[in-house]
RNA sequence: CGGGGAGUGGCGCAGCGGUAGCGCACCUGCUUUGGGAGCAGGAGGCCGGGGGUUCGAAUCCCCCCUCCCCGACCA
């Protein structure tokens, strides 16, 4: 039997489609470009959820709820947040059985209900920082979407955060940036990033800086995985928040933003993905461990139920697959197109000579355990997997990287992985001729990768990619 | 919105004037079970919608609808 997904070397598009559908991961909505998210799917993004919220409750921020809809007309009030979001929008025109007096828009963001609220909550600088985090749907009307990383409906988390200076704005929207979004997509997704400054030309609508965070997937090509933003005092001013400060004068305060979605499912599958299916790390996968009894036998049974049990007692996710009128072939298969870091293999002519067969879900090698090691060597393995994974993916845009000097070579280099050369090689001007070659700018860092000051620092150099 | 394709059981497709079939999946039974098992039996389809041509339309003609792919926007 051939394998149930396109080779990605074949059609890497497809491959995703194939992974999504045949890990049980997803469905298309009946509503185009709306999705399903099936329960293999949503306990992943459960876990990520949990990782990112103790993040960001550690860095100060406290979960509230907005509403759904909006009011079209807050939209309007920040001129380059409407232009931003117009073409996105859907909007609700009628309710209750009547034409509504005002249209009202289901939220592509809540900066502007947030704000509005914000005006009411901030009124001297003892009300300040505040620091707010939600979790919600939003809506952005897509022309081309694809699951999980561009539906017109997404689960996300909304972070907005009002503060007394530019300077303290500005040391919280990069911590976001590093100890959350940097952090959580290193340690729990296994997935390194690139971190840097957005061009004027890729920045949020309505902000006056925006930070990305910018991963490598199995082709070459850019995903965006978070930004975080300083949106100035633009907000402030269009809802008319402002405090007294400690000298008696009214000043406006200074906000950030920041967010992430689900679409770090569909990075999770494209940075580690293989041909035989997903590859999860141990810290997102919601079942670490397959004990799989290969034939009904009773020994063989009570055996894999003690491993189990073992692995349990020690805080991991087992589970134990005896539904041994099913092929071992079939399941085998199942569960690697899962994507469970490791399995256990435990049949009736190993365990005649003391051992089971424990394999890694990332090589993919097999090799014998005595059954008294085999829970101890499979906590070892999740170690093993969660690491590897982030090196193979850290060695891949490694040897996928090349520095170049000119726009030319940029656009021939990116069309397989990312291309870095001088920034000013750029400028404004030149990304709109790289934009015309398939390629953007999705970041600027220093030479040294680290993060400039702001995108007018000498020296900058951009990293320029096909990008989802 | 511009260019290109396709609509036929759950999914993937064939059939392109004679009244619907294949693969996978599904159900039942038996045999299997160490890498997507085999055999036998079975269920399931206003052939996207409407109109026309014809003795007869999934098939030909006209109109409409929908979906997919490629371009401009995008967490």
């Amino acid at each position: 039997m051939a394998s149930p997904l396109t080779p990605r070397a074949t059609d890497f598009p497809r491959w995703y489609q194939d992974v999504i559908t045949q890990a049980g991961l997803a469905d298309n909505g009946p509503v185009r470009g709306t999705m399903v998210i099936r329960p293999w799917g949503y306990a992943i993004w459960e876990r990520m959820q949990a990782e990112l919220d103790a993040r960001i409750k550690a860095a100060g921020a406290e979960n509230a709820y907005f509403p759904l809809f909006i009011p079209e007309s807050y939209l309007r009030r920040e001129a380059e947040h409407v232009e931003g979001f117009s073409p996105e929008l859907a909007v609700v025109t009628h309710g209750g059985g009547r034409r509504l007096e005002e249209p009202v828009v289901v939220r592509p963001t809540s900066e502007t209900v947030i704000n509005s609220f914000f005006a009411k909550w901030v009124q001297s600088y003892r009300d300040l920082p505040l620091l707010i985090n939600q979790w919600a749907n939003v809506v952005r009307w897509e022309l081309r979407p694809r699951l999980f990383l561009r539906t017109s409906e997404f689960l996300w988390q909304e972070g907005h955060t009002a503060h007394a200076t530019e300077a303290e704005a500005r040391v919280y929207a990069l911590r976001i940036l590093r100890d959350v979004y940097e952090a959580t997509m290193r340690d729990v997704l296994s997935v390194p990033v690139l971190v840097g400054h957005k061009t004027a030309r890729e920045r949020f609508a309505g902000a006056i800086r925006t930070w990305t965070c910018e991963a490598m997937m199995g082709d070459g090509k850019a995903l965006q995985m978070g930004t975080s933003h300083e949106l100035g005092q633009n907000f402030a001013r269009a809802f008319g928040i402002q405090f007294s400060s400690e000298s008696g004068t009214q000043e406006y305060p200074w906000q950030t933003s920041w967010g992430v979605s689900t679409r770090l499912v569909g990075a999770l599958i494209m940075a580690h993905g293989d041909d035989a299916g997903l590859r999860l790390p141990p810290q997102l996968a919601p079942l670490q461990v397959v004990v799989l009894v290969v034939r009904d036998d009773e020994g063989v049974r009570r055996a894999a139920e003690e491993i189990a049990a073992e692995l349990r007692r020690t805080g991991r996710r087992v589970r134990v697959d005896d539904a041994v009128d099913v092929s071992f072939g079939r399941r085998s298969v199942d569960w690697e197109l899962k994507g469970v870091p490791v399995r256990v293999e435990v049949g009736p002519r190993e365990l005649a000579a003391g051992q089971v067969t424990v394999v890694r879900r990332d090589r993919q090698e097999k090799r014998p355990v005595p059954v008294g090691a085999a829970a101890a060597e499979v906590r070892k393995d999740l170690l093993k997997v969660a690491v590897s994974l982030r090196e193979e993916a850290a060695a891949r845009q490694a040897a996928r990287t090349v520095a170049v000097s000119t726009r030319e070579e940029a656009a021939a280099a990116a069309a397989d992985g990312f291309a870095v050369l001088p920034w000013d090689a750029v400028g404004v001007g030149g990304e709109l001729e790289l934009a015309a070659a398939g390629v953007s700018v999705r970041c600027l860092q220093r030479p040294d990768g680290t993060l400039a000051e702001s995108d007018d620092e000498p020296g900058l150099v951009a990293v320029v990619a096909k990008a989802y």
